[in-house]
DNA sequence: CATGTATAACTGGTATACAAGATATTTTAC
DNA sequence: GTAAAATATCTTGTATACCAGTTATACATG
């Protein structure tokens, strides 16, 4: 009855490092704790790449039964892993009913997407002041990644490096939290993204926009190198009335 | 032994309403489900308001049997909200060793404050552009109000105002749920405002300055608008030398 | 007395059983 | 045959018991 995910229980069942605990005022543990693998994020990042890459597709039940035979785990890891996907929005729970895959909410997109180009013009602008030599050569690197990527064709493997790219510039602007606080946003955007255009063919031009932005960090230009990146950040557009009769049931219209 | 906080059980033990769900694609739940209370919602409130008010000071030790037994409830719902909080990372969660109120991140305060500025400038802007007059009366109504609660010298409910206007903004600039962003950023901020300097007698200032900010808007003035949220914004200086002696224990130094 | 080691008392992580509401199905009345 | 009511079977929410590390304490040992 219920669409199932294909079989992929994740490779690993043991892994995955701990944050930095902070050690208590008055005596206490202080080291980093050896890893101690939680299931729970385990489940959690697998379900999370599911929905994220539309493999789930809005509206899929998540039923926590499924999940427990399939992991071979009890029912309490699987709903810290849910739990932690409703406060994310990926998923909603409704009580005592049943846990589903959330329709990506059109009204989140638009903010999403300007929130992320404000937050990412700080980063360049930052960026420019002040990127140490070493960083733009990181940065410079990690376009050639791209460009190989883009040539041999592995979407997948150069979606990451896109994001790594990002996330160097933040770097190199001193504020690499910002990035973390952009990837927590980009979610649903990504969604969109997944769902809409396949980036098969715009590999390219995703390479020579990033190429444009470096330049102007390099060039120590911060308009230059800030309009680089809002010309490729707008790129994305939210067309939604092209998708509302495609896909009725896979976006939420009114305000959440 | 470990530091207990005060006696509160929070009043309610029925209420908070829950997001409006998703139906899934073939026939299911379409309706508002009643509230249904989660426990574990109440404890994370309570948990949430004792150490962003820094009624629970960084490496307080939070035991689970405790709080169970403090709400008469199980260790589940309390270990939900205890999750929850480490999401947020207002407690570090070792495992087999003990959970712990963190460390203020001053990395990330920084950072923090950077991107509120970035995100609340885009919202001014968007305000100047397009505000409602409705909106422009509510948001003089809220300084009004703020008048009020300054002249009272109630510093909570003043707080409070505060923040409703910030929101206030952000909803007139047509992105309400950019503040929300900004909510979440601002926690590890609030710790550190609220740690360092009590706003009483700030908070005439603070009338005078969204005053300002609202003055830009009204004028359509975007420039000025900004200008003055800055300058409202930039009044919390992080200037943590100075408490690197008083509370070291208090404050986390180096990246996480 | 100093120091290393065993041990007992914590902790959070997990598994499982039960409770309560929502939904789907069957049954029954007309 | 249709519709309404009773019921069976789903779901998530909660409570509890158990497990495995961690940490502190007591104790033996030099």
């Amino acid at each position: 009855m219920a669409v199932s995910l294909d079989e992929r229980p994740s490779a690993e069942i043991r892994s995955r490092k701990q944050r930095a605990p902070n050690s208590p005022p008055r005596g206490a543990p202080d080291r980093h704790a050896g890893q101690a693998a939680r299931n729970s994020e385990i489940v959690y990042r697998d379900l999370h790449d599911a929905i994220v890459d539309v493999s789930l597709v809005p509206g899929t039940p998540i039923v926590e039964k499924e999940i427990t035979e399939r992991y071979g785990i009890s029912r309490t890891p699987v709903r810290e892993a849910i739990l932690k996907l409703a406060e994310e929005q990926l998923v909603d729970v409704i009580p005592k009913s049943g846990t589903f895959v959330a329709r990506i909410p059109v009204a989140v997109l638009q903010e999403a997407i300007v929130a992320r180009r404000a937050l990412e013009e700080v980063c360049v602008r930052e960026a420019t002041a002040k990127a140490s030599k070493s960083q733009l050569m990181e940065l410079r690197a990690i376009i050639q990644r791209e460009y190989e990527l883009s040539a041999a064709g592995d979407e997948h493997a150069f979606h990451e490096a896109d994001n790594v790219f990002h996330a160097g510039v933040a770097a190199a602007g001193g504020y690499p939290g910002i990035w973390t606080m952009v990837e927590k946003i980009r979610l649903q955007v990504e969604r969109y993204r997944r769902l809409t255009l396949p980036q098969h063919g715009r590999m390219k031009l995703i390479v020579a926009e990033h190429e444009a932005v470096l330049d102007g960090i390099e060039n120590r230009d911060a308009n230059a190198a800030v309009a680089a990146m809002n010309s490729h950040l707008n790129k994305l557009r939210i067309d939604i009335a092209t998708f509302r009769d495609l896909w009725p049931d896979y976006f939420l219209f009114d305000r959440k």
